[in-house]
DNA sequence: TTATAGTTTAACCATTTGGTCAAAATTATT
DNA sequence: AATAATTTTGACCAAATGGTTAAACTATAA
């Protein structure tokens, strides 16, 4: 729990948040959520109607934990090397403090693409801003003032990026086990590095001369 | 069904795979794997004990069409620039053949680390190679060449490439809506594209000169 | 043909699980 | 203080689910 004092409704969407994200929809237990909240298992009921309600809600919320951080940068007018720098700095460490987030929304959105899709689609229109065309334009600019070769795919460039930052995370234990010995920290060390790593990459595979 | 007449341990373990890699352990129904290889539900456990041990055997059977293939490459002689060409073109077709295999390996893993992630570092030792540092003596042997840039670390290179051969397939999904209307073939032609962008956009980033 | 071993099925079982409900406890209102 | 509204609980329920078992069916060999 991040405060100590929550009303009951906040207490158990954070549980729900934590189990949730960690086994998944079919994964998770109503009644494990109760105990991490330190309820009973009807009081689930009493705020949110049924198992689905609340899965829904917990989706939304971890949404909203990603998408303003990362939408600020993108929609920033930022030119492009510096969009990418902040980008990769800001979502990697963003991942980094919620490392199953990432999966748990592949996961679902896998599940059930149309039905949880929407919710994104819908977040983006209400704003008014799609994070790829907009990156698409940034590259664009980036071109004309020759900064960039002229045969760069600015889909590739995004679908790279994102790539490149949540990979790492979303596969830690399988990779922190085959390349890491399954230590932690110099995994940790590793993920802090890539900020760096992925944003030279980057650059480096787009810029001209 | 890939062959018509098959024994029914084979339907099973075929069926059981589809489930399974689509719905992960916890969302697959015993029942369901029954129905779609046309038998009764107590056959299941006549030839596997438990859910449990079936999902073992899917698990395995999944690694083994993955590993044989792309360990191949990595593990032959080739130098590092046709090395990682091969490996991205094979790879890349691989996932796309199989899509949800690699999102499913990853979120098991996710969910029992070590109970799972032993299957593979097994492999692994019996046979007597790790990609990991395989791949780090590679990109040693590069340096020594004159071939790519000295500060290339060899575990963020490794990273990177797979990366950027899975995510955008265990993600599509996702991508395939924000990116590209959800429109099925315009994506499959990206990832078509894919096999080439991304070798030499890892190429172009560690190259020397 | 008949005995035998292996295969398949239908009926059942015990447990788990999401969900309900009425009563108790607590808080707010008059 | 009395009453009403809200919150919390424990007991309970129906459906789903993994698993069992005994019987039926099939193929094989003597």
């Amino acid at each position: 729990m991040t405060e100590l004092n929550k009303d009951t409704e906040g207490k158990i969407l954070e549980a729900a948040q934590d189990v949730f994200t960690e086994k998944g929809m079919s994964g998770t237990r109503m009644q494990e959520i109760a105990d991490k909240a330190g309820i009973n298992k009807s009081l689930l009921h009493y705020y949110y109607r049924s198992k689905e309600k609340l899965f829904g809600a917990v989706f939304k919320a971890v949404l909203v934990k990603f998408m303003p951080k990362t939408l600020k940068v993108l929609s920033s007018d930022l030119p492009l090397f510096e969009k990418i720098e902040k980008f990769v700095d800001g979502y990697i460490d963003i991942i980094t403090k919620h490392p199953s987030a990432p999966l748990f929304l592949i996961f679902e959105l896998h599940r059930n693409p149309d039905g949880i899709a929407g919710i994104l689609l819908n977040a983006f229109k209400e704003i008014g801003f799609n994070p790829v065309e907009s990156f698409a334009k940034d590259v664009k600019i980036a071109k004309e003032m020759g900064l960039v070769h002229e045969g760069v795919d600015s889909k590739h460039l995004f679908v790279n990026m994102m790539s490149l930052c949540i990979f790492p995370v979303a596969a830690r234990p399988l990779l922190q086990r085959i390349g890491f010995e399954n230590d932690k920290k110099a995994y940790d060390k590793f993920l802090e590095m890539r900020k760096l790593e992925v944003t030279t990459f980057l650059i480096n595979s787009i810029r001209k001369s």
